[in-house]
DNA sequence: TCCATTTTCGCCCATTTAGGCGAAAACTAA
DNA sequence: TTAGTTTTCGCCTAAATGGGCGAAAATGGA
Protein backbone atom coordinates (compact mmCIF):
# COMPACT_ATOMS: atom_id res chain seq x y z
CA UNK A 1 0.00 0.00 0.00
CA UNK A 2 1.79 3.05 -1.16
CA UNK A 3 0.56 6.38 -0.36
CA UNK A 4 0.98 8.76 -2.99
CA UNK A 5 3.01 12.30 -2.20
CA UNK A 6 2.29 15.77 -2.78
CA UNK A 7 4.49 17.55 -5.28
CA UNK A 8 6.43 19.29 -2.35
CA UNK A 9 7.14 15.52 -0.88
CA UNK A 10 8.11 14.19 -3.94
CA UNK A 11 10.58 17.09 -4.77
CA UNK A 12 11.96 16.90 -1.68
CA UNK A 13 12.50 13.04 -1.81
CA UNK A 14 13.77 13.63 -4.82
CA UNK A 15 16.76 16.42 -4.00
CA UNK A 16 17.59 13.68 -0.73
CA UNK A 17 17.66 10.90 -3.56
CA UNK A 18 20.03 13.30 -5.84
CA UNK A 19 21.84 14.59 -2.99
CA UNK A 20 22.93 10.87 -1.40
CA UNK A 21 23.74 9.91 -5.09
CA UNK A 22 26.45 13.19 -5.41
CA UNK A 23 27.87 13.60 -2.09
CA UNK A 24 27.09 10.19 -0.48
CA UNK A 25 25.21 11.57 2.17
CA UNK A 26 22.12 12.95 3.11
CA UNK A 27 21.39 16.60 2.94
CA UNK A 28 20.68 18.72 6.05
CA UNK A 29 17.30 19.96 6.39
CA UNK A 30 18.87 23.40 5.65
CA UNK A 31 20.41 22.34 2.34
CA UNK A 32 16.50 20.72 1.65
CA UNK A 33 15.13 24.52 1.88
CA UNK A 34 17.68 25.86 0.20
CA UNK A 35 17.32 23.65 -2.62
CA UNK A 36 13.70 24.33 -2.19
CA UNK A 37 13.33 27.74 -1.34
CA UNK A 38 12.02 27.03 1.79
CA UNK A 39 13.14 29.61 4.19
CA UNK A 40 12.30 27.76 7.46
CA UNK A 41 13.93 24.49 8.43
CA UNK A 42 11.07 23.47 10.47
CA UNK A 43 8.69 23.29 7.71
CA UNK A 44 11.70 21.28 5.77
CA UNK A 45 11.38 18.57 8.99
CA UNK A 46 7.06 18.76 8.66
CA UNK A 47 7.49 17.67 4.89
CA UNK A 48 10.42 15.05 6.30
CA UNK A 49 7.90 13.51 8.79
CA UNK A 50 5.13 12.84 6.41
CA UNK A 51 7.49 11.58 4.18
CA UNK A 52 8.74 9.51 7.27
CA UNK A 53 5.26 8.72 8.08
CA UNK A 54 3.99 7.51 4.74
CA UNK A 55 7.64 5.22 4.73
CA UNK A 56 9.74 6.16 1.89
CA UNK A 57 12.50 7.28 4.45
CA UNK A 58 13.71 7.32 8.34
CA UNK A 59 14.57 9.65 10.47
CA UNK A 60 17.76 9.18 13.18
CA UNK A 61 16.40 11.61 16.25
CA UNK A 62 18.78 14.72 16.77
CA UNK A 63 21.47 13.79 14.31
CA UNK A 64 22.69 15.74 11.71
CA UNK A 65 22.19 14.26 8.43
CA UNK A 66 20.32 11.51 9.61
CA UNK A 67 17.68 11.36 6.98
CA UNK A 68 18.19 7.56 5.95
CA UNK A 69 16.02 6.47 2.34
CA UNK A 70 13.71 3.45 2.73
CA UNK A 71 14.26 1.33 -0.69
CA UNK A 72 11.35 0.90 -1.45
CA UNK A 73 11.21 -2.54 -3.30
CA UNK A 74 7.42 -3.09 -3.47
CA UNK A 75 6.25 -4.85 -0.36
CA UNK A 76 6.69 -8.29 -2.90
CA UNK A 77 10.44 -7.99 -2.68
CA UNK A 78 10.46 -7.94 0.91
CA UNK A 79 9.92 -11.74 1.23
CA UNK A 80 10.06 -12.85 -2.34
CA UNK A 81 13.14 -12.51 -4.90
CA UNK A 82 13.06 -12.78 -8.79
CA UNK A 83 15.53 -15.66 -10.24
CA UNK A 84 16.48 -15.68 -14.13
CA UNK A 85 15.95 -19.56 -15.26
CA UNK A 86 19.69 -19.14 -17.79
CA UNK A 87 19.32 -22.05 -20.50
CA UNK A 88 22.02 -24.41 -21.80
CA UNK A 89 25.45 -22.86 -21.31
CA UNK A 90 27.74 -22.70 -24.50
CA UNK A 91 31.13 -22.57 -24.39
CA UNK A 92 33.32 -19.34 -23.43
CA UNK A 93 29.51 -17.33 -22.18
CA UNK A 94 29.51 -15.68 -18.95
CA UNK A 95 26.50 -17.19 -17.35
CA UNK A 96 24.60 -14.12 -18.17
CA UNK A 97 23.78 -12.62 -21.02
CA UNK A 98 20.59 -11.32 -22.18
CA UNK A 99 19.90 -13.87 -24.72
CA UNK A 100 20.04 -17.03 -22.43
CA UNK A 101 17.84 -16.11 -19.71
CA UNK A 102 14.43 -17.58 -20.77
CA UNK A 103 12.25 -16.57 -17.78
CA UNK A 104 12.38 -15.52 -14.53
CA UNK A 105 10.49 -17.04 -11.81
CA UNK A 106 9.75 -15.16 -8.41
CA UNK A 107 9.68 -17.77 -5.17
CA UNK A 108 9.64 -16.42 -1.31
CA UNK A 109 13.36 -15.90 0.17
CA UNK A 110 12.64 -18.07 3.00
CA UNK A 111 13.04 -20.78 0.86
CA UNK A 112 16.76 -20.47 0.78
CA UNK A 113 19.40 -20.81 3.01
CA UNK A 114 21.94 -19.68 0.66
CA UNK A 115 20.92 -17.13 -1.53
CA UNK A 116 20.34 -18.35 -5.37
CA UNK A 117 21.24 -15.52 -8.03
CA UNK A 118 20.07 -17.89 -10.77
CA UNK A 119 18.36 -21.14 -12.18
CA UNK A 120 19.85 -23.68 -14.32
CA UNK A 121 17.78 -27.09 -15.94
CA UNK A 122 19.24 -30.25 -15.35
CA UNK A 123 20.06 -32.35 -17.99
CA UNK A 124 20.37 -36.23 -16.96
CA UNK A 125 19.97 -38.59 -14.09
CA UNK A 126 23.61 -38.10 -12.41
CA UNK A 127 22.42 -36.65 -9.55
CA UNK A 128 19.62 -39.25 -8.68
CA UNK A 129 20.74 -40.47 -5.74
CA UNK A 130 21.01 -36.40 -3.84
CA UNK A 131 17.28 -36.31 -5.68
CA UNK A 132 18.23 -34.17 -8.33
CA UNK A 133 15.84 -34.90 -11.13
CA UNK A 134 16.08 -34.86 -14.80
CA UNK A 135 14.38 -31.26 -15.43
CA UNK A 136 14.53 -29.95 -12.19
CA UNK A 137 15.34 -26.31 -11.78
CA UNK A 138 18.34 -26.26 -9.35
CA UNK A 139 19.44 -22.66 -8.00
CA UNK A 140 23.02 -21.98 -8.25
CA UNK A 141 24.86 -19.52 -5.82
CA UNK A 142 27.28 -18.08 -7.82
CA UNK A 143 30.80 -17.98 -6.61
CA UNK A 144 34.04 -19.88 -7.42
CA UNK A 145 34.99 -20.90 -3.69
CA UNK A 146 33.67 -24.50 -2.71
CA UNK A 147 34.73 -26.60 -0.01
CA UNK A 148 34.79 -30.58 0.15
CA UNK A 149 31.70 -32.50 0.27
CA UNK A 150 29.22 -29.77 -1.21
CA UNK A 151 27.58 -30.02 -4.53
CA UNK A 152 28.34 -27.46 -6.88
CA UNK A 153 27.54 -26.18 -10.83
CA UNK A 154 30.92 -26.52 -12.50
CA UNK A 155 31.85 -26.17 -16.28
CA UNK A 156 34.31 -28.84 -17.47
CA UNK A 157 36.23 -27.86 -20.71
CA UNK A 158 34.04 -25.38 -21.20
CA UNK A 159 30.82 -26.59 -22.27
CA UNK A 160 29.81 -28.89 -20.35
CA UNK A 161 27.78 -27.35 -17.28
CA UNK A 162 26.92 -30.08 -14.63
CA UNK A 163 25.68 -30.34 -11.58
CA UNK A 164 28.31 -32.50 -9.01
CA UNK A 165 29.31 -33.38 -5.47
CA UNK A 166 32.41 -31.59 -4.83
CA UNK A 167 35.64 -34.51 -3.94
CA UNK A 168 38.80 -32.31 -3.66
CA UNK A 169 41.76 -34.63 -1.79
CA UNK A 170 45.04 -34.26 -2.19
CA UNK A 171 44.77 -31.61 -4.64
CA UNK A 172 42.66 -33.84 -7.02
CA UNK A 173 39.39 -32.08 -7.82
CA UNK A 174 36.85 -34.85 -8.39
CA UNK A 175 33.27 -34.29 -9.41
CA UNK A 176 30.80 -37.38 -7.68
CA UNK A 177 27.71 -38.11 -9.80
CA UNK A 178 26.42 -39.88 -7.21
CA UNK A 179 24.82 -42.46 -8.81
CA UNK A 180 25.20 -46.28 -9.93
CA UNK A 181 25.83 -46.41 -13.93
CA UNK A 182 27.59 -42.58 -14.09
CA UNK A 183 31.74 -42.39 -13.86
CA UNK A 184 33.13 -39.50 -11.72
CA UNK A 185 34.69 -36.93 -13.74
CA UNK A 186 38.27 -36.62 -13.42
CA UNK A 187 38.83 -32.97 -15.05
CA UNK A 188 41.89 -33.01 -17.56
CA UNK A 189 44.04 -30.54 -16.54
CA UNK A 190 44.80 -29.37 -19.95
CA UNK A 191 40.54 -28.65 -20.04
CA UNK A 192 39.32 -25.29 -18.03
CA UNK A 193 38.19 -26.20 -15.00
CA UNK A 194 35.79 -23.60 -13.23
CA UNK A 195 33.06 -23.60 -10.22
CA UNK A 196 30.50 -21.48 -11.53
CA UNK A 197 28.56 -21.67 -7.65
CA UNK A 198 27.20 -23.81 -5.25
CA UNK A 199 24.04 -25.59 -4.81
CA UNK A 200 21.25 -23.21 -3.41
CA UNK A 201 17.83 -25.06 -3.61
CA UNK A 202 15.42 -27.00 -6.22
CA UNK A 203 12.30 -26.53 -7.60
CA UNK A 204 10.85 -29.23 -9.34
CA UNK A 205 7.73 -28.99 -11.61
CA UNK A 206 4.41 -31.08 -11.92
CA UNK B 1 -0.33 1.98 -5.84
CA UNK B 2 -3.00 0.79 -3.35
CA UNK B 3 -4.38 4.42 -1.76
CA UNK B 4 -5.80 3.52 1.67
CA UNK B 5 -9.50 3.99 2.76
CA UNK B 6 -10.88 5.44 5.84
CA UNK B 7 -13.17 3.38 7.79
CA UNK B 8 -16.38 4.26 6.46
CA UNK B 9 -15.18 3.78 3.02
CA UNK B 10 -13.91 0.25 3.57
CA UNK B 11 -17.18 -0.39 5.65
CA UNK B 12 -19.34 0.33 2.13
CA UNK B 13 -16.62 -1.25 0.20
CA UNK B 14 -17.52 -4.48 1.80
CA UNK B 15 -20.82 -4.08 1.75
CA UNK B 16 -21.12 -3.64 -2.37
CA UNK B 17 -18.83 -6.93 -2.21
CA UNK B 18 -21.27 -9.22 -0.03
CA UNK B 19 -23.83 -7.41 -1.46
CA UNK B 20 -23.08 -8.76 -5.15
CA UNK B 21 -22.09 -11.89 -3.69
CA UNK B 22 -25.37 -12.88 -2.28
CA UNK B 23 -27.70 -10.98 -4.46
CA UNK B 24 -25.91 -10.99 -7.68
CA UNK B 25 -26.23 -7.37 -8.09
CA UNK B 26 -25.06 -3.64 -6.91
CA UNK B 27 -27.00 -2.47 -4.05
CA UNK B 28 -28.63 1.24 -4.38
CA UNK B 29 -27.28 3.88 -2.56
CA UNK B 30 -30.12 3.60 -0.48
CA UNK B 31 -29.71 0.15 0.27
CA UNK B 32 -25.99 0.91 1.25
CA UNK B 33 -26.93 3.92 3.62
CA UNK B 34 -29.13 1.61 5.37
CA UNK B 35 -26.82 -0.84 5.98
CA UNK B 36 -24.73 1.00 7.28
CA UNK B 37 -26.92 3.87 9.08
CA UNK B 38 -26.03 6.99 6.86
CA UNK B 39 -29.63 8.52 6.38
CA UNK B 40 -29.00 10.73 3.69
CA UNK B 41 -28.07 8.55 0.01
CA UNK B 42 -26.24 11.72 -1.26
CA UNK B 43 -23.78 11.02 1.75
CA UNK B 44 -23.53 7.55 0.67
CA UNK B 45 -22.81 8.81 -2.60
CA UNK B 46 -19.91 10.73 -1.73
CA UNK B 47 -18.21 7.75 -0.16
CA UNK B 48 -18.76 6.04 -3.17
CA UNK B 49 -17.40 8.68 -5.26
CA UNK B 50 -14.13 8.53 -3.09
CA UNK B 51 -13.77 4.96 -3.41
CA UNK B 52 -13.86 5.61 -7.56
CA UNK B 53 -11.15 8.40 -7.00
CA UNK B 54 -9.57 5.46 -5.67
CA UNK B 55 -9.73 3.23 -8.12
CA UNK B 56 -11.41 0.46 -6.23
CA UNK B 57 -14.69 0.80 -8.38
CA UNK B 58 -16.62 2.34 -11.30
CA UNK B 59 -19.97 4.07 -11.43
CA UNK B 60 -22.07 3.95 -14.79
CA UNK B 61 -23.90 7.01 -14.81
CA UNK B 62 -27.71 7.96 -13.47
CA UNK B 63 -27.94 4.03 -13.89
CA UNK B 64 -29.35 2.23 -10.71
CA UNK B 65 -27.35 -0.69 -9.30
CA UNK B 66 -24.61 1.30 -11.65
CA UNK B 67 -21.65 0.09 -9.18
CA UNK B 68 -19.50 -2.11 -10.77
CA UNK B 69 -16.52 -2.90 -8.71
CA UNK B 70 -12.51 -3.23 -9.87
CA UNK B 71 -11.49 -6.51 -9.66
CA UNK B 72 -7.62 -5.00 -8.45
CA UNK B 73 -5.50 -8.40 -8.98
CA UNK B 74 -2.26 -6.79 -8.10
CA UNK B 75 0.31 -7.60 -11.14
CA UNK B 76 1.65 -9.93 -8.88
CA UNK B 77 -0.80 -12.42 -8.18
CA UNK B 78 -0.91 -12.74 -12.32
CA UNK B 79 1.45 -14.88 -12.67
CA UNK B 80 2.57 -15.97 -8.89
CA UNK B 81 0.50 -17.86 -5.83
CA UNK B 82 0.62 -18.29 -2.40
CA UNK B 83 0.55 -22.12 -0.99
CA UNK B 84 0.35 -22.55 2.61
CA UNK B 85 2.62 -25.06 4.09
CA UNK B 86 0.94 -26.73 6.47
CA UNK B 87 2.29 -29.05 10.10
CA UNK B 88 2.21 -32.31 10.69
CA UNK B 89 -1.33 -33.99 10.31
CA UNK B 90 -2.76 -35.05 13.53
CA UNK B 91 -5.52 -37.26 13.13
CA UNK B 92 -8.80 -36.83 12.25
CA UNK B 93 -8.15 -33.01 11.42
CA UNK B 94 -8.89 -31.71 8.17
CA UNK B 95 -6.08 -30.82 6.24
CA UNK B 96 -6.74 -26.73 6.59
CA UNK B 97 -6.93 -25.38 9.82
CA UNK B 98 -5.79 -22.05 10.73
CA UNK B 99 -3.29 -23.67 13.58
CA UNK B 100 -1.86 -26.46 10.93
CA UNK B 101 -0.49 -23.35 8.39
CA UNK B 102 2.73 -22.72 9.58
CA UNK B 103 3.38 -20.37 6.62
CA UNK B 104 2.84 -18.74 3.48
CA UNK B 105 5.10 -19.39 0.21
CA UNK B 106 4.52 -17.41 -3.08
CA UNK B 107 5.81 -19.15 -5.80
CA UNK B 108 5.27 -18.52 -9.58
CA UNK B 109 2.61 -20.00 -11.15
CA UNK B 110 4.29 -21.33 -14.22
CA UNK B 111 5.96 -23.74 -12.15
CA UNK B 112 3.36 -26.17 -11.65
CA UNK B 113 1.29 -27.89 -14.56
CA UNK B 114 -1.30 -28.75 -11.90
CA UNK B 115 -2.08 -26.47 -9.58
CA UNK B 116 -0.95 -27.46 -5.75
CA UNK B 117 -3.46 -26.43 -2.79
CA UNK B 118 -1.45 -26.27 -0.69
CA UNK B 119 2.77 -27.61 0.43
CA UNK B 120 4.04 -29.86 3.10
CA UNK B 121 6.87 -31.00 4.38
CA UNK B 122 8.30 -34.61 3.47
CA UNK B 123 9.53 -36.40 6.80
CA UNK B 124 11.62 -39.67 6.26
CA UNK B 125 13.95 -40.65 2.91
CA UNK B 126 11.31 -43.10 1.98
CA UNK B 127 10.52 -41.92 -1.39
CA UNK B 128 14.29 -41.00 -2.41
CA UNK B 129 14.18 -43.21 -5.58
CA UNK B 130 11.86 -40.46 -7.24
CA UNK B 131 14.03 -37.67 -5.94
CA UNK B 132 11.94 -36.79 -2.91
CA UNK B 133 14.00 -36.06 0.54
CA UNK B 134 13.53 -35.33 4.20
CA UNK B 135 12.44 -31.81 4.49
CA UNK B 136 11.76 -31.43 0.85
CA UNK B 137 8.52 -29.42 0.26
CA UNK B 138 5.80 -31.33 -1.93
CA UNK B 139 2.95 -29.51 -3.43
CA UNK B 140 -0.35 -31.12 -3.17
CA UNK B 141 -3.07 -31.00 -5.45
CA UNK B 142 -6.47 -31.65 -3.40
CA UNK B 143 -8.29 -34.80 -4.89
CA UNK B 144 -9.68 -37.93 -4.04
CA UNK B 145 -9.38 -39.01 -7.82
CA UNK B 146 -5.77 -41.20 -8.42
CA UNK B 147 -4.81 -42.97 -11.25
CA UNK B 148 -2.41 -46.16 -10.90
CA UNK B 149 1.56 -45.28 -11.53
CA UNK B 150 0.63 -41.28 -9.62
CA UNK B 151 2.28 -40.40 -6.45
CA UNK B 152 0.17 -39.01 -4.15
CA UNK B 153 -0.15 -37.82 -0.68
CA UNK B 154 -2.43 -39.83 1.55
CA UNK B 155 -3.79 -40.52 5.01
CA UNK B 156 -3.47 -44.51 6.13
CA UNK B 157 -5.15 -44.82 9.95
CA UNK B 158 -5.68 -41.57 10.27
CA UNK B 159 -2.43 -40.09 11.44
CA UNK B 160 0.08 -40.99 8.82
CA UNK B 161 0.58 -38.84 6.43
CA UNK B 162 2.39 -40.13 3.42
CA UNK B 163 3.52 -39.27 0.36
CA UNK B 164 4.04 -42.70 -1.90
CA UNK B 165 3.01 -43.84 -5.40
CA UNK B 166 -0.25 -45.63 -5.46
CA UNK B 167 -0.53 -49.08 -7.55
CA UNK B 168 -3.67 -50.28 -7.82
CA UNK B 169 -4.01 -53.64 -9.22
CA UNK B 170 -7.51 -56.13 -9.03
CA UNK B 171 -9.23 -53.53 -6.75
CA UNK B 172 -5.43 -53.78 -4.13
CA UNK B 173 -4.32 -50.36 -3.28
CA UNK B 174 -0.75 -50.19 -2.60
CA UNK B 175 1.70 -47.42 -1.75
CA UNK B 176 5.08 -47.93 -3.28
CA UNK B 177 7.34 -46.54 -1.29
CA UNK B 178 10.09 -46.56 -4.27
CA UNK B 179 13.24 -46.88 -1.98
CA UNK B 180 14.89 -50.41 -1.57
CA UNK B 181 14.42 -50.61 2.46
CA UNK B 182 11.25 -49.60 2.84
CA UNK B 183 8.49 -51.68 2.58
CA UNK B 184 5.08 -51.37 0.68
CA UNK B 185 1.98 -50.34 2.66
CA UNK B 186 -0.60 -52.35 1.75
CA UNK B 187 -3.91 -50.48 3.81
CA UNK B 188 -5.46 -52.48 6.03
CA UNK B 189 -9.29 -52.64 5.16
CA UNK B 190 -9.94 -51.92 8.48
CA UNK B 191 -8.46 -48.67 8.56
CA UNK B 192 -9.18 -45.70 7.45
CA UNK B 193 -7.45 -44.62 4.10
CA UNK B 194 -7.95 -41.29 2.30
CA UNK B 195 -6.10 -39.87 -0.97
CA UNK B 196 -6.06 -36.19 -0.31
CA UNK B 197 -3.87 -35.07 -2.94
CA UNK B 198 -1.75 -35.42 -6.46
CA UNK B 199 1.75 -34.32 -6.27
CA UNK B 200 2.23 -31.22 -7.50
CA UNK B 201 5.77 -29.92 -7.96
CA UNK B 202 8.73 -30.06 -5.09
CA UNK B 203 10.78 -27.03 -3.76
CA UNK B 204 13.83 -28.37 -2.19
CA UNK B 205 15.29 -25.61 0.24
CA UNK B 206 18.82 -25.46 0.39
C1' DT C 1 -48.40 11.10 -18.03
C1' DC C 2 -47.61 10.14 -13.29
C1' DC C 3 -45.21 8.21 -9.49
C1' DA C 4 -41.88 5.74 -6.95
C1' DT C 5 -37.15 4.71 -7.08
C1' DT C 6 -32.58 6.10 -7.62
C1' DT C 7 -29.00 9.11 -8.77
C1' DT C 8 -27.03 13.74 -8.64
C1' DC C 9 -26.32 18.61 -7.10
C1' DG C 10 -25.46 22.38 -3.80
C1' DC C 11 -24.50 23.47 0.73
C1' DC C 12 -22.81 22.67 5.44
C1' DC C 13 -19.41 21.71 9.33
C1' DA C 14 -15.43 19.24 11.59
C1' DT C 15 -11.10 17.12 11.09
C1' DT C 16 -6.89 16.32 8.90
C1' DT C 17 -3.10 17.67 6.28
C1' DA C 18 0.04 20.75 3.74
C1' DG C 19 2.83 24.36 4.22
C1' DG C 20 4.78 27.76 6.73
C1' DC C 21 6.73 30.84 10.78
C1' DG C 22 9.94 31.88 15.03
C1' DA C 23 12.22 30.13 18.85
C1' DA C 24 14.10 26.51 21.77
C1' DA C 25 16.79 22.47 22.37
C1' DA C 26 20.47 19.39 21.01
C1' DC C 27 24.64 18.45 19.07
C1' DT C 28 29.64 19.39 17.59
C1' DA C 29 33.95 21.20 17.23
C1' DA C 30 37.23 24.67 18.74
C1' DT D 1 32.61 26.83 27.67
C1' DT D 2 31.15 28.85 23.82
C1' DA D 3 29.59 29.61 19.22
C1' DG D 4 27.80 27.80 15.10
C1' DT D 5 25.22 24.26 13.05
C1' DT D 6 21.33 21.28 12.95
C1' DT D 7 17.34 19.30 14.70
C1' DT D 8 12.98 19.74 17.23
C1' DC D 9 8.90 22.07 19.35
C1' DG D 10 4.77 25.07 19.51
C1' DC D 11 1.80 27.79 16.98
C1' DC D 12 -0.58 29.55 12.83
C1' DT D 13 -3.35 29.59 8.24
C1' DA D 14 -5.30 27.65 4.14
C1' DA D 15 -6.69 23.92 1.52
C1' DA D 16 -8.35 19.28 1.09
C1' DT D 17 -11.03 15.67 2.79
C1' DG D 18 -14.52 13.13 5.49
C1' DG D 19 -19.01 12.87 6.68
C1' DG D 20 -23.40 14.60 6.56
C1' DC D 21 -27.97 17.25 5.20
C1' DG D 22 -32.13 18.52 2.01
C1' DA D 23 -33.72 19.05 -2.45
C1' DA D 24 -33.53 18.58 -7.52
C1' DA D 25 -32.96 15.80 -11.57
C1' DA D 26 -33.09 11.50 -14.02
C1' DT D 27 -34.91 6.97 -14.78
C1' DG D 28 -38.31 3.37 -15.62
C1' DG D 29 -42.56 1.06 -15.10
C1' DA D 30 -47.72 1.41 -14.79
Amino acid sequence: MTIQLTSRQSNILAFIHSHIERRGQAPTLDEIGDALGIGQVSSVLKHVRSLEAKGRLTIQPNQARGIRLVHEADPLDADTMELPLVGRIAAGEPIFSEERVERTLRVSRWLFQLQPDYLVEVIGDSMRDEGILNGDLVGVHATPVARHGQVVAARVGGDRFTIKRLYWKDEVIRLLPNSPGYHPIDPDPTEDFAIEGLFAGLLRRS
